[in-house]
DNA sequence: AGAATGCTCACT
DNA sequence: GTGAGCATTCTC
């Protein structure tokens, strides 16, 4: 037999080699192995047995890594169809299916000393002390590892030893697994009973596990929400590629607003799921990956009567933890995998649930090759292994959405908090108004100060949320007009006042603070700082709040492993009054004694160059405010902005996804975005602004001959990207816009290969990009 | 991808 | 003639 090898360097070629008869019983599709390549030896994955090669002299496998194939077939369809639909060599994709510590092996089983006690016939012989002790415990214990048994004894390797000399006990080396969650405690939990509009979700999503085709069409009116398609222009935007014929899967979109109990309906399914004997995998974004979405999964299944082990996958687990993790799925010791984006590759086999909660989140979309939406996988996966797919989220993209409104999903919704506890009230704060009475930009408005000050009389706790860190935005000289800028980036330095820095936070570039102006012949020592980051927001909160506890939580603040936790378990304890923070404050925290959220400036993403600037602002708003009011009183939340009546900034206020939905998507059909359309976004960089943009030119030229014949195409472009230049590298872009996106991937595989562009200037291909920039 | 080979051009 | 420097070929 011949073994077809795909190796992990990109050459979009398979080599044959032969099959050593001492490893014949380990090499099969799915193996991964190490083969001599020319003079030197590489790694790669078995993709095909053959009889016959076309080529003579073909040269052995070296060695198999691993006790079994890594890749099962389906992973491997599953590759073919990442590398084939987001157009990126089949290697590359490939790769990305295995985590690195399985791939190279670079970390295998840990293996340690284990002690046990040797049933004795005799009465035992006189000991010493510390022998009699270490076998005393030892009887007690029955077995457990050497070093455990020497710190409980407080003695050495030594004492044992002799033991083991005696006959009395026996030393073994065995495996021992790795268990990232070893300490935590965690108490075992029953299924909740469920309202009524849980109950008809879980209802539904259970009834298509069972087989029962759940079509879009039979979607009760009750929880199909009618889209309105009034619209003249409508694009069939295929939302993922013919793969094989239809397996019986279906696709649900939970929608749930903040507080709806979607993870209890979770949990439900996936119970449902280990009932009829499958598996199945959670998606969550990276960083709601804490240990307490954890435990709760764990929880329900690590005991009683479905007890299963839950795999955890995400990329704060040691190399040795996470081959420990994947190899109890592969093994089928696990039957649940919660992890992020990457564990959508899990082999969980067979498969009968994938859960994506938080669908809309944009850490789903790998940023480099191959450049998948781990959301759209799960879909493509779903129907491949006949599994239902439920998507979560208390905002829906307006992909997910608009694919419920086209029957391709099904809609079930739940928009009341599971105790019935009210929405929070959001008030918007017209920041002009405030900004008139004073010469400089107020931080806070009376409004909002007023808000603080009453949660500090009544002790309850509130949350400010800024996404920017740092403490001005830019540094400029009022004389001359200087602003200081990256070397390396089109963008303004960040002054950061404690680090006492002025740093790029698009490559990291970091230079002293200058005490005059630089700029040419000014000199002023007068500088300026403009705009606002988190640490500004903390210094001013300092000033207007001084006996308050107020803790500022952003990456620059983070700077141990386990800062996150300590700082959100203070919060909780009530140790801090107020959280000052970015991004990471906004997702998934529920504290019930915070009933104040202030949102320093709303109008942030408002402004950036991209189509999705304001639904990633109403997602933002509304996520943020849902942090608002868990407890048992009601949340008040704070909007501050100079742009009060922009609708993304209306409907979060009123909590209307639908009417945001509805206005946005008019916009988007208008323009001809997504999701409406499909993108794809081609993107030159190098170092030579002029040759970028003459490739750009001729890329351009070759893309309208290559795609001659695509209905509805846009080419839109060259253009400077919105971040013109990044690490010292210019950067031109083409958008292309279709209706359909497969067809167009495979043309753009095809010119690509034939694409001549200069040495030091390189394309890369980005299928329903996610950021613009 | 990275090694090996082929090709051009300048120059001790 | 020959070797640095770059393009092209080839790896099962």
């Amino acid at each position: 037999m011949i073994a077809r090898v795909t190796l992990e360097i990109a050459l979009r070629k398979e080599f044959d080699y032969l099959i050593p008869s001492e490893l014949a019983s380990q090499v099969d599709v799915g193996s991964r192995v190490q083969v001599p390549f020319g003079a030197r030896k590489v790694l790669g994955c078995v993709t095909a047995m053959a009889e016959e090669s076309a080529h003579a002299n073909l040269r052995p496998i070296l060695k198999v890594i691993g006790a079994q194939t890594l890749v099962t077939p389906k992973i491997l369809k599953l590759a073919r169809w990442i590398g084939e639909y987001y157009c990126c060599p089949p290697e590359i994709a490939l790769k990305s299916v295995l985590p690195d510590a399985v791939r190279k092996e670079q970390a295998g089983w840990r293996e340690r000393l284990f002690v046990r006690a040797l049933p004795q016939t005799e009465p035992l012989p006189k000991l010493p002390k510390r022998q009699q002790e270490v076998y005393r415990i030892l009887e007690e214990r029955k077995e457990l590892p050497l070093q455990e048994l020497i710190d409980l004894a407080e003695t050495t390797a030594a004492t044992v030893r002799s033991l083991e000399d005696k006959g009395l006990v026996t030393i073994t080396t065995e495996i021992s697994e790795r268990d990232p969650y070893a300490h935590e405690h965690i108490l075992p939990s029953q299924p909740l009973p469920l309202n009524p509009q849980q109950a008809r979700a879980l209802e539904r999503i259970i009834a298509a596990m069972d087989g029962q085709q759940a079509k879009p069409s039979t979607a009760s009116a009750g929880d199909m929400t009618p889209v309105s398609s009034s619209n003249n222009f409508r694009l069939q935007s295929d939302d993922v590629p013919q793969t094989e014929p239809k397996n019986a899967s279906s696709v649900f979109l939970l929608h749930g607003v903040t507080g709806s109990g979607k993870t209890e309906v979770y949990l439900q399914a996936l119970a449902h799921a280990l009932e009829q004997g499958k598996g199945a995998i959670v998606l969550v974004p990276e960083i709601s990956l804490t240990p307490q979405t954890v435990e709760r999964f764990k929880a329900r299944f690590s005991s009683g009567p479905l007890q299963t082990l839950v795999a955890v996958l995400h990329s704060h687990l040691s190399a040795g933890e996470r081959h420990d993790e994947w190899h109890k799925i592969r093994q089928g010791r696990a039957r649940i995998v919660i992890g992020a984006r990457s564990a959508i590759f899990a082999p969980v086999d067979p498969l009968g649930l994938i859960i994506v909660d938080e669908e809309h989140e944009h850490t789903y979309k790998q940023e480099e090759s191959p450049r998948y939406h781990a959301r759209d996988v799960a879909i493509v996966r779903g129907r491949m292994e006949g599994a239902t797919v439920v998507l979560g989220s208390a905002t829906p993209s307006m992909e997910s959405f608009y694919n419920c409104s086209r029957g391709k999903y099904i809609l079930l919704e739940m928009l009341e908090r599971v105790d019935a506890k009210k929405m929070p009230l959001v008030r918007v704060v017209d920041m002009r108004q405030a900004m008139r009475k004073g010469k400089s930009i107020p931080i806070y408005s009376p409004q909002l100060k007023e808000a603080i000050q009453q949660r500090l009389e009544r002790k309850e706790q509130t949350i400010l949320f800024l996404n920017r860190r740092g403490y001005s935005t830019s540094l400029q000289c009022p004389l001359c007009g200087f602003v200081a800028q990256c070397p390396n980036c089109s963008v303004s330095l960040t002054y950061h006042r404690r680090a006492q820095i002025l740093c790029c936070h698009v490559c990291g570039h970091t230079e002293p603070v200058p005490s005059f102006c630089p700029g040419p012949k000014c000199g002023n020592p007068d500088i300026r700082y403009a705009g606002l980051g988190t640490e500004k927001v903390e210094d001013t909160l300092l000033k207007l709040f001084p006996h308050a506890r107020i803790k500022r939580m952003d990456s620059d603040t983070l700077k141990k492993k386990d800062d996150y936790r300590r700082i959100l378990g203070d919060f909780r304890l009530g140790k801090i009054d107020i959280l000052v923070g970015t991004q990471m404050i906004a997702k998934g925290l529920h504290f019930p004694n915070v009933t104040l959220v202030g949102i320093v400036y709303a109008d942030m993403a408002l402004h950036l160059a991209d189509f999705r600037a304001g639904e990633r602002t109403f997602q933002l708003l509304t996520q943020v405010a849902g942090r608002a009011g868990r407890g048992d009183i009601e949340g008040e939340v704070f909007v501050q902005s100079f742009t009060p009546f922009h609708p993304a900034i209306q409907y979060a206020r009123r909590h209307d996804f639908a009417g945001f939905y509805e206005q946005e998507l008019e916009f988007r059909e208008q323009l001809k975005y997504p999701p409406v359309s499909r993108v794809a976004m081609l993107t030159l960089k190098g170092r030579n602004e002029e040759k970028v943009k003459l490739s750009a030119d001729h890329l351009r030229r070759e893309l309208e001959k290559a795609l001659a014949g695509i209905k509805e195409l846009i080419i839109a472009g060259p253009a400077p990207a919105p971040l013109a230049r990044a690490e010292s590298l210019y950067r031109y872009q083409i958008m292309l816009r279709a209706r359909q996106m497969s067809e167009v991937s495979k043309r753009l595989a095809v010119m690509n290969q034939s694409l001549s562009l200069p040495e030091d200037v390189s394309l890369s291909i980005d299928i329903d990009p996610v950021n613009l920039a």
